[in-house]
RNA sequence: GGCCCCAUCAUCUAAUGGUUAGGAUUCCAGAUUUUCAUUCUGGCCAUAGGGGUUCGAAUCCCCUUGGGGUCACCA
């Protein structure tokens, strides 16, 4: 069975490349009949926030990816790694050190000076006289001394590190007795029977140090596969000043989970020529062993694009279900799928087609002083007060066509061109000169309405 | 700086060692539309540089350059 995991730290809230890792592991999981497990990294209790795993929820809920069982929170394992951390202890995999900070600080230092790497020195490991006086011990980990460490890896390949270069005798449990990340990582990843890894590139260096750990507990290491980070425009890590990094703050811009979720899987991944994917087709196609090696730069244009089509390829009910999360009320509107149809096509977001509906929908309290100048002529005034006249004594006005009836005769018995009625109409009725068809626009405010904002024109 | 990773259009990407280097987004032009948007058609744009290996290299090897990541009693 494939077990993944996705094991974020509480920052704040759920990060659009940390529900990039979740997708992946998510579907690599379903595809596989396995489970998808959640773990909250809270052991460095200064930063824990209890809101944070419940926006990291929220924020998956939204987008509709569930994990199997409950969430574990490290905060809560202590005993399991103090337990782990004392087997290493008993078999002599690991041993209490007894240096100061300020000693550490002071052998780096000097480490630093001879441009040496700077590295713990050893010298408790071996050590079995009396402890110094009033010292709490951290716990250090063996590390091999000699020697090289393979990370086996679905994305880079076998990735070789020399343990000179990159090693030491780790920490794995602080003087407060708290265990450290790389420990309780790789604890949890075996406890949990965790199988495949899949996880930001940023990890790939720690990895070996997970491997000791697995080692020297006689874990099996599970398959890795270190994701390439997702870049902002200057090439660099995606950070907060690079616009909306939160997951939830797209559910606020407009856009829709399945769009995003489309966006992020073809990240680094693709299928031939394919660009849409449903999340049926994610389940079958996707595999990590096709993921690119290289970064990727986030760029929103694709995004957009994604939710358009996906807006379009929406029901109106779904629509209407999910704009009134944007303010927009459309249960009980009579010309509903007139206004959805003809909006549906012309909208990047949910917040552009709220906008747009209540363009619509509201008269307009002023009229856009360049459209005027550009589409209110001397004789505006006299083919508005036609249309209107020949709106009032035409029947059963309903569709769009019907309306588009009124203005074709309109049209012919003054003998003008359509553009002479159609600029000063969308100037009365949208207040500008640009928005949806005039007669879909009609249809769905009505006669009555029509005929008002005509009047509020006139009379300005 | 040490170590590690990466390198195809502006961006996301495709190409069993043999293709006029393909698709998508953006952008531009045309068509459609009373307008704007949509839609359709077309266009611009790439193998970082240098050496090898090979009949043949985007693809394999080496070097250079550029970029990124990581080096804690953070995660």
């Amino acid at each position: 069975m494939i077990v993944t995991r996705f094991a974020p730290s509480p920052t704040g809230y759920l990060h659009i490349g940390g529900l990039r890792t979740a997708l992946l592991s998510y579907l690599w999981a379903r595809r596989n009949n396995g489970k998808f497990l959640l773990r909250i990294e809270d052991t460095d209790f200064s930063r824990n926030d209890e809101a944070a795993a419940r926006a990291i929820v929220e924020a998956f809920k939204w987008v509709g990816l569930e994990h199997d069982g409950t969430i574990e929170y490290q905060s809560s394992r202590l005993s399991i790694y103090q337990e782990y951390a004392q087997k290493l202890l008993d078999s002599g995999k690991a041993y209490k050190c007894y240096m100061s900070k300020e000693e550490l600080e002071a052998l780096r230092e000097e480490q630093s000076a001879r441009k040496e790497r700077p590295k713990y020195d050893n010298r408790y490991r071996d050590f079995n006289g009396t402890p110094p006086e009033g010292r709490e011990a951290v716990i250090r980990i063996k590390s091999p001394l000699s020697g090289s460490i393979t990370v086996h890896d679905g994305v880079k390949g076998d990735v070789v590190f020399n343990v000179e270069d990159i090693l030491d005798d780790f920490i794995i449990a602080r003087a407060d007795g708290t265990p450290t990340y790389n420990f309780v990582v790789a604890v949890d990843d075996a406890l949990m029977g965790v199988t495949d890894v899949i996880r930001g590139d940023d990890h790939l260096s720690n990895t070996p140090k997970q491997i000791v750990v697995y080692e020297a507990l006689g874990f099996p290491v599970p398959r890795f596969f270190h994701v390439p980070m997702i870049h902002n425009h200057e090439g660099k890590k995606l950070s907060k000043r690079d616009g909306a990094t939160d997951v939830m703050a797209y559910k606020t811009l407009g856009y829709t989970p399945e769009a995003l979720l489309n966006f992020l899987v073809r990240l680094g991944w693709s299928h031939g020529d394919q660009e849409i994917f449903s999340m049926k087709e994610m389940l079958d196609l996707f595999d990590p062993n096709d993921i690119n090696r290289s970064a990727s730069v986030y760029n929103v244009e694709k995004l957009d694009w994604l939710n358009a089509h996906y807006i379009k390829n929406t029901s109106n009910d779904k629509l209407c279900e999910l704009l009134e999360f944007h303010g927009v009320m459309l249960v009980s509107h009579d010309k509903r799928e007139i206004l959805l149809d003809a909006l549906k096509e012309r909208s990047k977001t949910l917040v552009e087609m709220a906008n747009q509906i209540n363009e619509i929908l509201v008269r307009p309290t002023e009229f856009d002083e360049a459209a005027l100048k550009k589409g209110y002529k001397e004789e505006s005034p006299m083919i508005l007060k036609a249309f209107a006249e020949a709106l009032k004594k035409a029947q059963e006005l309903h569709l769009p066509s019907d309306y588009h009836h009124v203005m074709d005769e309109v049209v012919s018995t003054l003998e003008i061109g359509f553009g002479k009625i159609g600029q000063p109409l969308r100037i009365a009725l949208m207040g500008k000169l640009s928005g949806p068809g005039l007669d879909t626009v009609m249809a769905i405010i009505g006669v009555n309405e029509t005929l008002e904002r005509i009047n509020a024109l006139l009379e300005k």
